[in-house]
RNA sequence: CGGGAUGUAGCGCAGCUUGGUAGCGCGCCUGCUUUGGGAGCAGGAUGUCGCAGGUUCAAAUCCUGUCAUCCCGACCA
């Protein structure tokens, strides 16, 4: 491609809707456009650097024995009905952009293909015979995300490689998943990242085993722990620990305290002298479930223990059907609003006991009238511990379950691990922490959607069985900013090899010196001959103007055709290094073949 | 959805307090000079000032409404 007749444009500055480096970056380089919130083009270079991210996915995906196939972009509901997800995904949290069309159908902009590849094994996949087998496509996915960010990185619009298993039973699944978890490891390795596989939440996706992967950099939304030995790694959301060992409790007779403005643990351990571990803190959420139900949970947990929200929301979806819903579709610690809608008077906020009365709450046909009280792990062994007294100011010691309190039914592991925990395969490790942006998840799903919607083959028994499925997915688009936000310098981008847009750029400095021209001419057509991707800069501009953007764009090596022409040599720069030597025009293209395929085959 | 902010030339911004016919830098076009790290000089083009009402002799500027975008939070296979 000669740059001269390329739609190839770069900005000076840092665009004003940009917060993040690579963000910045490929808008000013000119390979993204934003089009609306969340939506953006790709520009030529950009879509070759999709296409080499897809050529990558495809190869492996097809060595693991998938077979590529094109979903529909529009669902019917009813699919959506059928597994049961049409509510959640549309109705107030929901993720999916739902329309009618003019008929009156209702139809979901596929943000996510489990139904549909379930509709289709459904009719397809009648025996044993058939099985295990494994579809993938890549394509375009609709998310209407509330706060769409950091361009490519949380778009309503982007490019996924997502992948579907199917298979007899839950070992054949585990198999199938196996092999998804190795060629994910050679699609993130071939593409030149560094990165980590992480235990994960299934999330709304359901299912049992899941694992992402994270593509580390300090911009990423997610926050990975794992252990020095690599022998631990899991999303924060999942991460399990060893809480530090509680301290003796100090008090030994239960008495209430006069405990003026303490409505923290910090401040009331500080009053005290005690240590937070012998507190037992109350924290309130409310939860809406899919129905329409709202209910209010009351978790007690140790003082110095936080509440993993997201494990909570996992524990209070399994208790949905005594509540007539299926899914959570909110949870949050009830503000003043949500106080003023239930509360019958005014709650002893920062004081509050796990006894706290139901009669604070004026129930409805939208609110359960009890508290859902839960006891996490690190509460239930606690002894003479301090906690609330429903009076505002004042706190019990010395208190005990069984005795002043009644330990709540529900015994649950709500609590957050964080950094410097101890690590329960080895106790000698402690969790670290980095960041990560998440651009791949595997899922074990199991029978949950076949089961929904009936997808069954026939075992060698004659018997009618539900398919065990899983999923994966690959953030296509994502993965090609991720690879931006973990190389780049104060010029530019900073390609690996593999997905470069091209891999080779031919610097003129002055396109009126034809000595310059025709020996970069020559050059360029002789890289073309070899399978190099190759791009001209053959513009009328001066070679500073060249040079910035060639940094800019992040081509990984550059060819200058200038004053070393006159020993019949031109100048080699490699993007990541800097570094520049002369090579014999003779020999440049043979040394760049090398080169460029050891980069290569080396990631 | 809660909190905060911004919409003025292709891009980045000033002007708004105190109303008076819209400006800077980059980019773009023409010419000359320059030609290895985002050139210099001279000349030139480009605006429904987000949109709709209102106040006023007069609105980018004041008032009301509305839309869009961005940031923090909630949310997020």
């Amino acid at each position: 491609m000669r740059l001269s007749q390329m739609l190839f444009a770069t900005l000076r500055e840092d665009p004003a809707e940009a917060e993040i480096p690579s963000h910045k970056l490929l808008v000013r380089a000119g390979y993204i456009r934003r089009i609306g919130s969340g939506v953006y083009a790709y520009l030529p270079l950009m879509w070759r650097v999709l296409q080499k991210v897809s050529q990558i996915v495809r190869e492996e995906m097809n060595a693991a024995g998938a077979q590529e196939c094109l979903l529909t972009q529009l669902q019917p509901s009813e699919l959506w009905k059928e597994s049961g997800r049409w509510d959640t995904y549309t109705k107030a949290e929901g993720i999916m952009f739902a329309l009618t069309d003019r008929q009156g159908r209702e139809l979901g902009l596929g943000p996510t293909h489990e139904e549909v590849i379930t509709m289709v094994a459904r009719d397809m996949v009648r025996s044993y015979r058939q099985l295990p087998v494994n579809l993938y496509q890549i394509q375009t996915k609709f998310r209407d995300e509330i706060r769409p960010r950091f361009g490519l990185m949380r778009g309503r619009e982007f490019i996924m490689k997502d992948a579907y298993s199917f298979d007899m039973d839950e070992a054949g699944m585990k198999e199938s998943y196996q092999k998804m978890n190795v060629a994910y490891h050679n699609v993130l390795r071939r593409c030149g990242l560094a990165f980590r596989a992480v235990d994960a939440d299934s999330g709304a996706i359901g299912g049992s085993g899941s694992q992402e992967f994270m593509v580390l950099a300090d911009a990423g939304e997610d926050e990975v722990l794992y252990t020095e030995d690599g022998k631990y790694a899991a999303n924060v959301e999942k991460a399990v620990s060893l809480p530090p060992d509680a301290v003796a409790s100090t008090f030994k007779k239960y008495e209430k305290l006069d405990t003026p403005n303490t409505p923290t643990i910090a401040s009331l351990a500080e009053l005290l002298k005690c240590s937070p571990t012998q507190i037992l803190k109350n924290v309130l959420y409310q939860v809406t479930y899919d129905n329409g139900m709202n209910v209010l949970v009351l978790v007690s947990i140790r003082g110095d223990q936080d509440v993993n929200e997201v494990k909570l929301q996992n524990e209070l979806a399994k208790l949905a059907g005594e509540y007539g819903g299926n899914a959570v579709i909110g949870l949050k610690v009830p503000g003043e609003e949500d106080q003023q809608q239930w509360a019958t008077k005014p709650l002893p906020l920062g004081y509050i006991a796990p006894d706290l009365a139901d009669d604070y709450i004026q129930g409805s046909k939208s609110l359960a009238a009890k508290f859902l009280r839960m006891v996490d792990k690190t509460a239930v062994e606690l002894k003479n511990f301090v906690t609330g007294s429903n009076e505002s100011g004042f706190h019990v010691v010395g208190a005990n379950w069984g005795k002043q309190f009644d330990l709540p039914k529900i015994a649950v592991d709500v609590r957050k691990a964080i950094v410097g925990d101890r690590s329960i395969h080895d106790p000698s490790q402690t969790l670290q922490s980095a960041r990560g942006i998440e651009i791949g998840h595997i899922f074990q799903l199991g029978t949950k959607y076949s089961k929904a919607m009936n997808a069954t083959y026939t075992n060698e028994q004659g018997e009618e069985m539900p398919l065990v499925m899983g999923c994966y997915g690959i953030g296509v688009s994502r993965l090609a900013q991720a690879a931006v936000e973990q190389s780049y310098d104060k010029d530019g981008i900073i390609w690996p090899v593999a997905i470069a847009p091209y891999q080779v750029v031919v610097v003129i400095p002055n396109v009126n010196d034809n000595n310059q021209v025709s020996a970069a001419e020559v050059i360029y057509s002789e890289l073309n001959r070899v399978g190099i991707e190759a791009i001209l800069d053959d513009r009328d501009e001066r070679a500073g103007v060249k040079f910035k953007d060639a940094d800019l764009v992040g081509i990984p090596y550059r060819i200058v055709t200038g004053r070393s022409l006159q020993q019949s040599k031109v100048e080699v720069v490699s993007r990541a290094t800097k570094e520049s030597q002369e090579i014999s025009v003779h020999e440049v293209v043979p040394t760049l073949k090398r080169w460029i395929d050891e980069a290569i085959a080396g990631s």
